[in-house]
Formats: C-alpha cells, structure tokens, sequence
RNA sequence: GGCGGAGUAGCUCAGUUGGUUAGAGCAAACGGUUCAUACCCGUUAGGUCGUCGGUUCGAGUCCGACCUCCGCUACCA
C-alpha cells in the first residue's frame, strides 16, 4: 500500500472544553487532510486528547469523578465538537488507551536500550503540599514561594539524554529547510538549541494516575513524554504496517508547544529510537480577543459551535452553512506572522464580503443569467482564454500556498477567482450580448459556470457543505478530485441548473442592529407584561457585570474591619511592590503585607491610621506571612491608595 | 519584575534575500451598470511604515537605545 499523508493535530489536554483555539488548529488540519485526499492521496488524519498527568486527576478529583470518568466524559465532548466541525479524522487517540501505553513503555525500553535513558537523581526542595519540587534560587527566606515549607529530597528518577542530540538536530535542521516552519520559528528554534540543550527528567513519581515506567511501577512517565508518542502510537508501531502511515508529514500546532517540544525533544527521542522524523513541523499563531472584542460578558461568543449557531440565526443560513462559515472564519484568518485578533465584526464582515457578496451573489447572478439567456443549462460552447488562464492561475496558487501550509493564502486564492469573475461578468456583460443576439453568449455563460465550478473545488476542503451546495445547483455532482478542477469533462454540456437559492443570506447591518436591541429588551419587556405589578425577582438570578451579584448584611456583617496605626513599614525584600507593616490595632500587633510600594514610600506611612481587614486568613507572601489586608483604591495604574479615617479615630475602632 | 508577541491607511492585515511613486480587503466619497443576495465594476481620497540614533549609494526591511500596547507569569488576601 501506497505510504499514506499522515497529518496530526496536537492531541488536547482535557482540562476544558474546546474552544476557538483548538479549533482552529484542528479545523485548519482537516482543510489539510481534506485537500490531500482530492489529490487522491491515502490520508491518515489523527486527533486525539491527552489524558495522562497529574492535573488530569486533579481536575476529576475535583469534579468529584474517577479520571477515567472525567477523561471519557470530556474525550467524548472534544469528538463531539470535531465531527460537529465538519473534521474528517480518520483516528481519534487518547492517551489512556492501551495501545498508546504499550507504545510509550515500548518507547521508553529501545531508549534505554540504545542507552539514551540512565538513571539519575533528581534533588531539589520538596514542597510537600504543592507537590512541587523548587530549585534553590526559587525559594523565598527558605520556604516554597507560596510559603510552605519544604524539604531537601532527592528522588532516584530517570533522565533522557537530550544533549546527546544537539548536534545531530541541527544538521537535520539545516539539511531539511522545510522541516521547521514558518522560517521565523526555525530561526528560534535554532538559537534555543545551540545554547544547549539539558538531558529531561522524564519521569515521576506515580501518582497513581499515568503510564506506569516499564520495569519500576513506582514511576510514571512524565506527561509531556508518553504525549508526543501519541503520533507513532498511532500508526501501529512497531508492530504491522506502521511504515504505510509513518512518518507524519505535518504535525500541526499552536506556537507554545513547537520550540521545546515538538521541534526538540520529538526529534530527538525518535533519533534516539532510529525511527524518521516527521517531514514537517507546523506552529500558527494565535487568535487573540484583545478588547474584550469577543467574550460571553459582552454577549458575543467564542465557543466555536455556539458561534455557528450564531451565526445561523443572525443571518438565516443553514445551520451545516454556518459551521463552514466559522471553518471559513478560521482559514482566511490563520494566523502567521503575529497573533491576529479573531473578532465576532470580523467574522461578519467575512460572512457578508467574501461569502454573501462575493462568492454567494456570483453563483445567484450567474445561475439567473443562465435560466435567462441560454435556457437553464450547461452550455455546449468554449470557455474564454481569459477564465481558464484565471482558473489555472488560482489553482496553482492554492497548491502553491497549501505546499508552504499557509491555508490563509489559499484561501483568498479560491476567493480571488471569485473576484476575477465578478469583474469579467462585468466587462463581457452578458445582458448586453443578449440584447444583441451576440454569439459570443454562450462561451460567455460556460466561462462563467467554469469558474463557479472551479470555485466550488477550490473551496471544498475549506467548505465541503458550502460546495455540495454549489455542486447542487449547479446541477452537477461533487468535485471528487482536485486534477477535476479547471477540467472541461468536469462540466459536462447541458447539465440543469438547478434554481438560485442563496446560500449565504446577506447579513443586513441595520436589520442586525435592531434586532440585537430587540434581544435585549425582549425578556424584560416580556416579563412586565406578563407579570406587571409582581416585584418577584427572577428565579436565578445570575451575577453579571452589569449588576453584580447582591449580598446581604450577614454576610457584610462577616466581615471585620478595624483601624490600624502603622509603627513599622519595610519593603519585602525580593519584591518590588510589596511592604511588611507592622501595625498596631489596639492593643494588638499585627504584621500585613500589602501591595503598595507603586505610590508609598515607608517611611510616609509610618504613624498613620489605615482601615484592615481584620478577621482574614492568614497568608504568606514571597515567605513573609500576612495576617489581614489593607483597605485601599485602585488607581488608573493599578496602583494602591490607602483609605484613612477621615480624622484620628480611637485605636482599634471597628468600621462599618 | 520575568518570559513571549506586536507596533504599516479609520478598521483587519500583506510586505520575499534592504532597491524606483509602500499594497490588499473592509469602511468613506464620487461615478458606472442592472444579470444578481440594495449586489457587482471603476475612480478618488487617506500612511513622516511607534520614536531617536546608526550601518548603507539606498531601510518598513539590518543594528542599537527608548516608548506604547497585548498575552502569560510572578509579589498587588
């Protein structure tokens, strides 16, 4: 069997739901995964969620479920997501499967065997009820930094010897200018390991959730190692066919997991198996929400799926339609050279622009024109020089981009087809020739029905529901492979064009804007006149910004503030904006620290009456313990502005 | 404070190895068209490319310093 493309997303850490940003790499892959089949390659598209690590047990401890239960409940809720998303993965992993941890125990052994794994000590300062080993220069006056105390432990654990691979990486690097992409993050790459690279400790001790180290079940293997194994787990190794899959020829990801991880280690611990590496390595950038632009508070919605259904009900699509408008949103929007800021106006402009506008109007006004002019079909007549050069031109380009993984470029070379033909629409102005009983008609519509047909290929990966649609009322079945596209057989003469639906209703802005305030005002108005003189409040009410939530004088009442003279004030050392204080409330002494050091200099504070928190837990800051809080404001920077009595109060007054 | 990222047209962003009048889309103004989802096409306007220095015949692009913003994190119970 033919070797297959084998594209992977990185396999997702099951603490949360997923979100746009998961989303978006793996939407992103499935484009990928998606356009590697109409080229009519074998694909093998692995997603998965990473299941092990002592976090995982934490979070379902917390949740007060087994792992296993949390971990099932929550693989489920990321499946779910995808294949609402439209994402064709061929393998879903997870890593408490076994054939993940027979693999990584696999893994481990060869390592050990061609003696890349040996026995070390792994010392530092033990926080016991973090759980947390700190080195010497972490810690604050001899306790951890959260102000436990710690003790010296050294645990017997084994290291892998990633320095041994330092050189071997960096010819592979350099022998392979596409191995690491985009450049920039090679580039960083690159410095990272030529400061040098330190052996890993790659084990723990077993917390009773993990893969076991095979040979000493006293041990775990540390989280991030059995994760990457994931990707070669996969394919079977080392048992059967695994060469058909292996190795991977894109593993896709957001940046924070490339440099250390998948462009260093991952390399390393398979040349230290003797096995290929992967043949690209791909890091995007982010999507920030600076501004606050897209969050529940404020209404608007990053959760991919409600985004869709958003979608759908603000512009009355289908609701298949709008789950590749939020695919669409993703793709044209990949981030590269920065983090790019994913906002719900973006995501509408994109919707009304690219979609509704141009590629939705083009086939509407196209299909009207050809149940006008050339009778509702397909027809039998030459395509212009002009449009095939344009469908060839864009084709070339989307494969151009999608070889250098940059999805956003393809993108808008499918749409600029689209724009191409909109404005040759314009210049041979087919009503014109109409008019004129012009010959040239017919060569005109097939030109035109050629790029929609392209158009309706091009897209695919990105929109497959979109293009089905296309395909529909094109009167024609799906594009199947990409050599179709821009083909004269792919658009057979005298097919029936089916009648014009719009595919993407036009977003109108005004509409919009009114029918949000509507959204606003209805539950209110509704509930008056449901229930006009009642003063019952709502069921439940919910906390918001906008009124936040009411508690009563009990609870106030909880609450103990006294007045406090400062007779000492130091700054903490090590921390430049905490001070100690040391106070006097009433005939008590108390130590506080407080974060004031931005406006307050010590010995401007020293004699003056300040406002505390009386009754508050006691809690240790950079090792200095606090028992209370200061009243202050908050300045535009942040910064502290201590609430004094407004005269000498007696020592110690309560306050209310 | 540390780490990371970014500062290019009103907005969202492109700008390959430094090379003539710095681009696209959206928004704006004006004009055209009528097949179409009040759409499409064209024209115009709008930028001292964060600041200051440096290298160079030449810098958005390279070097240095600084300023601002964002994310994470740390010490604002």
């Amino acid at each position: 069997m033919a070797k297959r493309y084998f594209i992977t997303t990185p396999i997702y850490y099951v603490n949360s739901y997923p979100h746009v940003g998961t989303t978006l790499t793996t939407v992103v892959a499935d484009v990928c995964a998606r356009y590697h089949r109409m080229l009519g390659q074998p694909v093998y598209f692995l997603t998965g969620t990473d299941e092990n690590g002592l976090k995982v047990a934490e979070a379902a401890e917390k949740a007060g479920k087994t792992p296993k239960d949390h971990t099932d409940f929550l693989a489920e809720e990321f499946k779910k997501t995808f294949l609402a998303m439209n994402v064709s993965f061929d393998d879903f992993i997870r890593t408490t499967e076994p054939r993940h941890v027979e693999a990584t125990q696999r893994f481990f052994k060869i390592l050990q065997d061609n003696g890349y794994v040996y026995k070390g000590v792994y010392e530092g300062w033990y926080d016991v009820s973090s759980e947390t080993f700190y080195k010497e220069t972490d810690l604050v006056d001899g306790k951890s930094p959260d102000g436990n105390e710690v003790r010296w432990v050294s645990e017997e654990n084994w290291f892998f010897k990633l320095s041994a691979f330092q050189d071997r990486l960096l010819e592979h690097i350099e022998a392979n200018p596409t191995f690491l992409l985009p450049v920039s993050r090679k580039n960083e790459v690159v410095s990272f390991v030529k400061q040098g690279l330190r052996d890993m400790c790659i084990t723990r001790a077993n917390p009773g959730w993990g893969i076991p180290m095979p040979g000493d079940d006293t041990k775990v293997v540390y989280v991030w190692f059995d994760a990457l194994i994931n990707y070669l787990a996969a394919t079977g190794w080392p048992e059967g066919d695994w060469q058909d899959i292996w190795p991977a020829d894109v593993h896709w990801m957001a940046k924070e997991i490339f440099t250390r991880f998948h462009a260093t280690l991952w390399p390393a611990m398979l040349m230290g198996i003797g096995v290929d590496l992967p043949r690209h390595v791909v890091a995007h950038e982010w999507f920030t929400f600076g501004d606050m632009k897209m969050s529940k508070s404020k209404g608007n919605i990053i959760e991919p799926l409600e985004l869709a259904g958003d979608i759908a009900a603000k512009t009355g699509c289908k609701s298949e339609i709008a789950i590749d408008v939020v695919r669409y949103s993703l793709a044209a929007q990949l981030p590269y050279g920065g983090d790019t800021n994913y906002t719900r106006d973006e995501v509408d402009r994109l919707y009304n622009g690219d979609l509704a506008n141009d590629l939705g109007n083009a086939l509407n006004r196209t299909l009207a024109m050809a149940h006008k002019f050339v009778g509702g079909a397909i027809p039998d007549a030459e395509i212009e020089q002009e449009a095939k050069d344009a469908i060839q031109h864009a084709r070339s380009e989307f494969d151009r981009y999608m070889d250098s993984f940059q999805i956003n470029k393809s993108t808008e070379s499918a749409l600029g087809l689209i724009r191409f033909l909109n404005k040759y629409i314009d210049t041979r102005a087919p009503w014109a020739l109409h008019k004129d009983s012009n010959p040239a008609l017919p060569n005109v519509l097939r030109s035109m029905l050629a790029c929609l047909r392209a158009a309706e290929g091009l897209i695919r990966p990105i929109m497959p529901t979109a293009a089905d649609e296309m395909a529909r009322q094109l009167g024609l079945p799906p594009t199947k492979l990409w050599s179709e596209i821009g083909s004269d057989t792919n658009l057979p003469a005298g097919a029936t064009l089916a009648t014009p639906e719009p595919i993407f209703p036009r977003l109108d802005p005004k509409k919009n804007a009114e029918s949000k305030e509507s959204k606003i005002q209805n539950p209110k108005s509704k509930m008056e006149t449901q229930n006009p003189t009642s003063n019952t409040p709502p069921l439940s009410p919910q906390p918001s910004a906008l009124s936040p939530q009411e508690i009563t004088i009990d609870d106030f009442a909880k609450v103990q503030l006294r007045v406090a003279r400062v007779v000492e004030a130091e700054p903490v050392e090590g921390a430049d904006k905490l001070m100690k204080l040391q106070l006097v409330i009433g005939e008590e002494k108390r130590q506080i620290v407080a974060g004031i050091r931005l406006n307050y200099k010590p010995e401007e504070l020293i004699g003056r009456q300040i406002v505390v928190v009386y009754n508050l837990k006691p809690r240790t800051m950079r090792g200095v313990e606090s028992q209370g809080m200061v009243l202050a404001a908050v300045d535009e920077n942040g910064g502290a502005i201590l609430l004094s009595p407004e005269k000498e109060a007696p020592e110690g007054a309560t306050v209310r």
